[in-house]
DNA sequence: TTGAAAGCGCTAACAG
DNA sequence: CTGTTAGCGCTTTCAA
């Protein structure tokens, strides 16, 4: 036992290299206004490999004000849309050389205002947030420090509360894509559609109802709120919410779940109470997550391309971390398309 | 237009509160040793809410040497049984105001060995890794520099090639539970059971594989070595390896799938050849992901408990990191169940 | 009970 | 082409 040994600084590289500790950090970061000879360099690398020297990034950040960092602010890691989207983010950020920091709210208001905190302690260089609560001074501090803030949004039809900010967004059309949903629907000869909504007052489930409801109104079909129910994303929720619909008289003869784990919580309860899908009630899902194709029936539903979210999203930021884009704001948005299978 | 503002630092803190520095990082980390006056107290407390002060852990951690972040090495945030893992860590650590860093590393090996690197970088006060390829060699760094490291294994016949090494590590215990989930088979009646194996060379498949071989030793089956498939634990290699199993003549009566993606596309598999789950061919997975209740048929499979292993594995790790344990090497396994459903 | 000061490992400006 | 030097914001020892 002789107590841990010291990680090994520049100045050990130096020592062994026989240079002056600037040399180690010129090579390291292979700064381009000095020039250094070919021989010396190599005896630096030479003597990095030796060591095992590593850069020490709180040092390098607390004086480069980078830290080569984005964090991410999602509600949960556990609803399957998002490893998609943060792998999306990953596969891009990782080839410029940058770390990803997850952050879960669990769509908690006060977790999610701890989590910019969060952000301002580790010096994220850039921050992506899906946005639920949050209210919009929460991001004054980071954006009035230099942080680029980019959204992950869900559009409605009045998408830009946000407008005055200077925050780029990607943004999934969930009106539209609930529009889209629920109209394929009621071209399958549906006229009573019922709805499991998500989370109360969340962007998400409001754009998605919206989407229903303009669905519902074109087609000349009576709104009817006893067929909505909450589900608060989740499957259980899903579940109970269809175990109530299927009391309903009449029954609904189609239901519009708002993601894909409360559809097959849906799917649950109908098993449960002994009704056939689609024979007797039809099913469609939104998020089009990797178990929707496998359950039973095959769920009909929506693909928002989850990791090609991330990829933009991630692209957004990081041309304004680099410098490659100085313009204005910019509202991106990627398309999705109905997944017909056989739940609807 | 005024250019980004300055983070307010201690000594802004200071300023305004008219204390020195140092005062404001004592109420801070609510230093012990020294008394400070419980109205200074509340002027630099005041002073932190008026400025919007929060720490920068870059200085923080570059001075006293922690980071309090726990970093995790696992193959792929992809596969459902990670995100439940992680969630059980993060469950642990925040409660403890631990930061929890997460690197894929997709089960490449190069990918694996940087990922010690960006831990080196990072100053994570710990890690914890699911070693596939790695070297063990790679963890001496780490552990000569003093931060510990806790695996989360998959325990085999022979799991102490690590033995050697000061890691504590919470397993679960792979080969038991293919031994119980393929005796389940047996007892069912089956006798020509085939495997979907894992990706080569990996803990997790070797000893699932040997559980498969042991049980069907114990009870006198011939071992036949046409019948075990490879599947690279992805959905797509379950399907192949599936389509495979289903020429062979006689065909199995049974299948075993080291994890659930794997048994997933091998009920695609059957579905698209025709074949009936369980009527034709049972099949059986491992890992019971959320998923897995929801196909169809539903799948028996057999639950590891992802989220306690998550919870145990950072309580090892953080008992290590706060001192509160400090004996000799821990092994810790953790329990699993049969999860009968439909499939099998 | 508070303050002064050193220094963690690094980048970047400047000097030679 | 290479070396010297000044901090980045913080914790922690020591002195007052």
């Amino acid at each position: 036992m002789s107590g841990p040994r010291r990680r090994p600084t520049q100045v050990d590289v130096a020592r062994v290299a026989g240079v002056s500790q600037a040399v180690v950090s010129y090579v390291l970061n292979d700064v381009k206004t000095v020039a250094i000879l070919p021989e010396t360099r190599e005896r630096v690398k030479a003597a990095i490999l030796e060591l095992g020297y590593v850069p020490n990034t709180a040092a390098r950040s607390l004086r480069s004000r980078r830290t080569f960092t984005i964090a991410v602010v999602i509600p949960d890691i556990t609803n399957p849309w998002y490893p998609e989207f943060i792998r999306g983010i990953q596969d891009v950020a990782s080839v410029r050389s940058y770390d990803v920091l997850v952050a879960n709210t669990d769509g908690d208001p006060r977790i999610e205002r701890t989590a910019i905190d969060a952000v301002r302690r580790n010096n994220a260089d850039g921050l992506i947030i899906t946005p639920f609560y949050l209210d919009l001074s929460d991001m004054i501090p980071l954006l009035e420090e230099g942080t680029p803030v980019t959204f992950l949004h869900d559009v409605g039809p009045v998408p830009d509360e946000h407008a005055a900010l200077p925050i780029d967004s990607v943004s999934v059309n969930g009106e539209e894509a609930a529009h889209a949903m629920v109209s394929y629907l009621i071209e399958r000869g549906h006229t009573r559609i019922g709805a499991i909504a998500g989370r109360a007052l969340t962007p998400a489930r409001e754009n998605r109802l919206r989407g229903y409801r303009r669905a519902l109104a074109e087609r000349g079909l009576p709104l009817d709120d006893a067929l909505i129910r909450d589900g608060d994303f989740i499957e259980e929720g899903g579940r109970l919410a269809m175990h109530e619909l299927l009391q309903l008289d009449p029954r609904p003869t189609a239901v519009f779940a708002s993601n894909d784990l409360m559809a097959m919580g849906a799917l649950l309860a109908c098993r449960e109470a002994g009704v056939r899908i689609p024979d007797d009630i039809a099913l469609a899902g939104f998020d089009n997550i990797p178990a929707s194709r496998l359950v039973d029936p095959p769920l009909t539903t929506l693909d928002q391309h989850a990791r090609e979210v991330g990829h933009r999203v991630a692209e957004v930021l990081l041309s304004r971390l680099d410098g490659s884009y100085t313009g204005r704001i910019r509202r991106e948005t990627i398309g999705f398309h109905v997944v017909p299978r056989v739940s609807a």
